[in-house]
DNA sequence: CTGCGTCTAGACTGACCGGTCTACTCATAC
DNA sequence: GTATGAGTAGACCGGTCAGTCTAGACGCAG
């Protein structure tokens, strides 16, 4: 028996709850209440309420790769295209969830300054995004969709970057103006000029 | 009497520690601690944690209206340089604590799904940042250092997210090298073409 | 001197936190 | 049958939280 529905339930449940009311606000006995788990369960399957912190980030990990998956690597679309349907299914995602933002750049916020294992998992999950983007950007170049003197990996971290700011704009103003400001800002500029 | 060391102390120890550990991860007590006040002081200077972080907010902002005024009327500067210059400081300012970012945006990506006040506060912040901004664009355009027909306001508040992204993402690096890697693009694809 | 408001001082309160503990259920193995 | 171990259940623990309360220090007005 791998009880599989309470584990991933009180990851979903921690996964959403975490993105509306970050992670020192949101306290365990919250989590057990909204997902029906008693507290014994919580402390079977995970170590601390840290270690489930950094599962909650994972399972969201696993739905960006999905999305990545899905939009990078379609051979009928042009690279840069592509990049631009990831983002915009990334914002129709962020307003199923009324505007909240991106969960790695709310809890990389919250807790870089104080637990370093947040802010080394939040980086490194920026960094793998980065670079599938980079990739991308990369057969965008070589097509001669982008300047052939582009760095693809900079050029990856920025957009990650400038999206990530674009995210905590459309949390504050509930509105998803931001993103595509961004987005349209991002690929008018880095077209070869 | 207006005891102004004691409130003034409290201030800028709890703007210190709160662009460190945020908000909730934050207690009065430690502020206490580190600024030498006991609690009954406090308390008579603040009516709640929520007011002292609304202060200390506003504390912050005086700080960043000091930097527009200083960068932004220059007039012996062109307009978009004035513009970099601002931000070229805020980035020495992030470098002196340590690359821990930006209060706005930690305190917005923390607190804006949780409580309204605060996010209402830091919307509004970061619109008057931007509304200062813009006036300096609507300088540059008027000298065609930008295309005619730019949206000042737009471009400003593009400019905030971006750089907010950017910030985000030099805290969880500690490094100030996504802040100037921002600028470098925002001011190359900002430029008439 | 007395009286009063501002500010300092810190013990204290009740609620809630993360985490532990023991007891229990139940499916499977023998 | 009995034993085992994964998972459920929630009472309970020490500690910490934001906030309150009473007491006193200090400057000033009369």
């Amino acid at each position: 028996m791998i009880a599989r529905p309470t584990r991933q339930r009180l990851l979903e449940t921690g996964m959403a709850m975490l993105l509306e009311r970050g992670y020192h606000d949101l306290g365990v006995q919250a989590v057990l209440t909204e997902a029906e788990v008693p507290k014994g369960s919580f402390y079977h399957h995970f170590r601390s309420k840290e270690e489930f912190g950094i599962a909650c980030i994972d399972l969201y990990m696993e739905a960006v790769h999905e999305g990545l998956d899905q939009c990078l690597q379609d051979p009928a679309t042009p690279p840069l295209q592509r990049i631009r349907n990831f983002f915009e299914g990334t914002a129709e995602k962020y307003r199923g969830q009324g505007y909240l933002g991106c969960l790695l750049g709310g809890l990389g916020q919250e807790l870089s300054g104080v637990s370093e294992t947040f802010r080394a998992k939040v980086e490194e999950c920026f960094g793998v995004i980065a670079s599938r983007l980079a990739q991308c950007l990369a057969e965008a170049r070589d097509e001669g969709a982008l300047a052939p003197e582009t760095d693809p990996q900079q050029l990856a971290e920025l957009l990650v970057n400038c999206w990530e700011g674009a995210a905590l704009r459309c949390r504050l103003a509930r509105s998803p103006a931001p993103l595509h400001a961004m987005l349209d800002f991002y690929f008018a500029a880095a077209a070869p000029r």
